[in-house]
DNA sequence: CCAAAAGTGTTATCCGTACACCCATGC
DNA sequence: GCATGGGTGTACGGATAACACTTTTGG
């Protein structure tokens, strides 16, 4: 594996994806843990390839790091203060795991790479919107394991991945009718109800029953499909898919 | 002066300003035309030092480029594209001016900068917005002069620099009222007929005055002040101001 | 037949729009 | 007084919210 700095990427330039989904009325978010010592949880992030655009690049990223493709997938913010790197979160990694920096021939990172990874990034910020009952995430061999986390729940992140969580939930809040995005979180088929819940966890705030459905069916991006009988001794809802 | 691959730039990244203006019942963006032979207009745009953060290099090329500080200035999207790089325009730009090249002491351009120069780039966009009345743009020592142009009647740009406009007027028009963006594009008073006239350039559209009062006034933005006599044979308007 | 939950209809309220009217101003 | 343009009040209609009722389902 050649050295970081010479695999084509753009230096300083990273992005990181902000993996929404929903189940169980809680919204989540998809965090890999890094499977060296110490415990650190780090968006699934990567760098821009010299001959790949950066929208291109986030959708890569998302393959490599949980197996997700062919998902609504767009940027929301960039973050680059000045002097924000990963040196504090890199240092205490060697800290914990000093048998990655020995000059082994075997050895995982090298001095170079060292120089490279910590210096100060740009990063542009995607999230992406996913059936969590439809993709199997795969961590990557970087990772001690991937898991969705709730998003009022999440475990301490590295360097400023949490307020680039806050930033992507913000943006989800406000063009969440216009995108059609919670149709996006959601199975291809589901009740009126699945839509409520997931809008009231989503808005953290309840919504009245009827008048949730009128809103919902004027947007006109719903076809009504047959009913789903439960066994429960009510009224059986009726499907719905998303039109196209 | 030193090569630009030495002034501690970070590489390949580069920062666009979109700076709106309104002035005579048009919306104006601020262009400089190169100084150079071929007439170039391209936003002001610049690099982003090691040790700044990305809204303080928007802020300090404002201001160099066009002596505009303190004003709103805020991100809205960042441009990618695989390929993505100003060599088409800057060979275009050697071809016109070729004593630019010539490997006098004096010389402006030097070999390392056209390699640093015409490397892909990953743009961030900024749109500023000013009051036109009350700043004086100054030309850089880079730029022929710089003009005000009707957004609706822009002069032919470099690279993709129509289309971060494109998206800057979408933000505008999207966070107007939102962001309370009107009202820093007036001076600091204003009759409510000023700030109609703006509302229906930015959205080209006309809005009924009565109700126009209204919706701005729910606002909860303004103060009304003093009225404004014009001599005009006609009741006098009041003067608003932004509140705090 | 009942409880539970879904579907739908009815009314009240708010908000944006349309129309109307009044008021100030300078000739 | 009169033309002009600014300020405000009222009425209408659509959208949203609040309330109520009916229907379906399985025990």
């Amino acid at each position: 594996m050649h050295p970081l700095s010479e695999q084509g990427y753009i230096d300083q330039l990273s992005v990181d994806c902000v993996i929404f989904g929903y189940q169980d009325r809680k919204l989540k978010v998809l965090v890999p843990q890094l499977r060296f010592k110490g415990g650190f949880w780090a968006l699934p992030s990567g760098f821009v390839y010299q001959h790949e655009g950066v929208d291109e690049a986030a959708q890569r990223i998302l393959q490599e790091r949980t197996g997700i493709s062919d998902v609504f997938l767009e940027q929301f913010w960039v973050t680059g203060k000045a002097g924000r790197s990963s040196k504090e979160f890199l240092d205490r990694l060697i800290e914990l795991n000093p048998s990655l920096f020995t000059p082994d021939p075997g050895e995982e990172f090298r001095r170079g790479d060292y120089e490279w990874f910590t210096r100060r990034f740009v990063s542009i910020g995607y999230y992406a919107l996913v059936d969590i009952s439809h993709v199997v995430p795969q961590k990557s061999d970087l990772d001690a394991f991937i898991e969705w986390y709730d998003v009022k729940d999440l475990p301490e992140m590295i360097m400023d991945h949490r307020e680039i969580v806050v930033h992507a939930l913000e943006t989800l809040r406000i063009t969440l009718d216009q995108k059609l995005s919670a149709f996006k979180l959601l199975p291809e088929t589901f009740t009126m109800k699945d839509v409520q819940e997931l809008y009231e966890t989503i808005y953290d705030r309840p919504f009245a029953r009827n008048n949730f459905q009128k809103k919902i069916l004027s947007l006109n991006a719903l076809e009504r499909l047959e009913k789903k009988y439960t066994g429960a001794a009510n009224k059986a809802p009726y499907l719905y898919r998303l039109l196209q």
